[in-house]
RNA sequence: GGAGAGGUGGCCGAGCGGUUUAAGGCGGCGGUCUUGAAAACCGUUGUACCCGGAAGGGUACCAGGGGUUCGAAUCCCUUCCUCUCCGCCA
């Protein structure tokens, strides 16, 4: 299983059954009945397809053979009375055909991914496996604050005016702050195009349906997304990987140009439906915030590694930035709907005395790739083939802050400025309040 | 928002009811010629699905969807998109 490329190709459910229905319960996803009814619909297709064809294949003749006998001046009142019927009987085929690709493609949206061979089995959180640390989290010899304390005293966020502004979940940086968080945006996106190989890119912060089924959020997650009122097939993205992978969409690639890589600074819209309760102070959990994506498209053959180097280039952030932090490998059950693998990076947070997730990193295999029909020609030649996807945060700019402004504030309640961050913040060392 | 013109293969561009399997050109690939290259000439050229061990065969695709017809790239309806002019606007 995993890495094989074809995961949840209706054809590939059939012919792997066993397989794919263990993959999916180790998902903690049930889906015997799914399964049963994909491989149903997928021999019913298979059988009506040849039939169909025939008919249409005598159609055509006989069209033909009409244009031939009427230039003869031929009688064609038979011919004529065969093929109305022959067509009644083509279209009343074709709307069944028709039902039946439409309730196969309905049942195989509905399933997640597989989960790749090296992803441990597990439930939730607690069954992830941590892979390495960095950094070693500070040992304060003073109360330290919480951000929720710290931005508010320091006079840079302002949770009270967010509110008012928009609501809750809304928060607006002042001053210091808006620089910081602006700061954060440029040095990431630096680091990822001139030291990693990515291109920046500016996208619309508003996506389309098809776009955001090529990326798996529609149809199942709707609710999680903030929809435009009015007449408008649009939606406020809920991170830049939407429109980064939906770049390609419907491309045939040149295998000579993988793997392409992608970075771009959006804000990132979330209903966060079902959250409530979660984190509801500060600035961990809004329903916006700044992140700056990274998302590659590679071949089969080297997503894992892609997979590897495109986590180190976002633990790169936070290595320059000082902070401590972890990697964990998600279980079989904590992963998102698309993802085959998932590493998490998780920043130290003093105010909760534990690590938080930062940045999410995972290998779609083809999965994404088979929504939004991206493909490749192999470099060596040969049939066109799925790209895989991939996408990480490099890293959530507000989470990134919050870590700076908890992990280096001072007893006096100013703030330490990173050493890499100082170039952008004109050379500043130090936050204070003012 | 008002008025008009358009969307054809990787690109340009013909075709406006039936020998069009979508002309022709460009590009790409292969070959001839050449010391090598260019030019010239010849050949070739997409995607998806179905049948088949293969060779090969079939069906669909001229922006999307629907309709008229024995037959649709071509006619009609509709949606989307692009362009031009006017209005508005960062």
């Amino acid at each position: 299983m995993g890495g094989r490329g074809s995961m949840l190709d209706p054809a590939y459910i059939r012919d792997h059954m066993e397989e794919v229905r263990a993959g999916l319960r180790n998902r903690g996803v049930d889906a015997d009945k799914a399964l049963e009814e994909i491989a149903m619909l997928e021999t019913a297709r298979r059988r009506m397809i040849p039939e169909l064809e025939g008919l249409k294949r005598q159609q055509n003749a006989s069209a033909d053979e009409f244009a031939k006998a009427k230039r003869m001046a031929k009688d064609t009142t038979q011919i004529q009375e065969a093929n109305r019927q022959r067509a009644v009987q083509i279209k009343q085929m074709g709307t069944q055909l028709d039902s039946i690709e439409y309730q196969r493609m309905s049942a195989v949206t509905n399933l997640p991914n597989l989960p790749h061979a090296s992803v441990p089995v597990g439930k939730t959180s607690a069954d992830n496996v941590e892979v390495r640390r960095h950094g070693t989290p500070r040992t304060f010899d003073f109360a330290a604050l919480a951000h929720w304390d710290l931005g508010p005293a320091l006079g840079i966020i302002d949770f009270e005016r967010g509110t008012r502004l928009a609501g809750a979940r809304f928060t607006v940086l002042s001053g210091a702050g808006a620089r910081l968080s602006r700061a954060l945006i440029n040095f990431m996106l630096d680091l990822h195009t001139t030291e990693h190989g990515y291109r920046e890119i500016e996208p619309p912060f508003l996506a389309n349906s098809d776009t955001l089924k090529g990326t798996a959020q529609l149809p199942k997650f709707e609710q999680d997304l903030f929809k435009i009122a009015g007449d408008w097939d649009l939606y406020l993205i809920p991170t830049a990987e939407v429109p980064l992978t939906n770049l390609h969409r419907g491309e045939i690639l040149d295998g000579r140009e993988l793997p392409i890589r992608y970075t771009a600074y959006t804000p990132c819209f979330r209903s966060e439906a079902g959250s409530y309760g979660q984190d509801v102070r500060g600035l961990i959990r809004q329903h916006q915030f700044d992140k700056v994506e990274l998302v590659k498209l590679t071949t089969p053959e080297q997503s894992y590694d892609e997979l590897e180097s495109l986590t180190l280039n976002a633990e790169e952030v936070l290595k320059r930035l000082e902070l401590p932090y972890r990697v964990v490998l998600l279980c079989t059950g904590d992963m998102g709907f698309a993802s085959a693998k998932t590493y998490d990076l998780e920043v130290w947070l003093p105010s909760q005395n534990t690590y938080r997730e930062i940045s999410s990193c995972s290998n779609t295999e083809a999965f994404q790739a088979r929504r939004a029909n991206i493909k490749f020609r192999p470099a060596a030649g040969g049939r066109t083939e799925f790209v895989h996807t991939l996408n990480g945060s490099g890293l959530a700019v507000g989470r990134t802050l919050i870590a700076i402004l908890e992990n280096f504030q001072q007893e006096d309640g100013s703030v330490v400025v990173p050493a890499a961050l100082r170039p952008y913040l004109d050379g500043a060392e130090k936050i204070t309040r003012g």
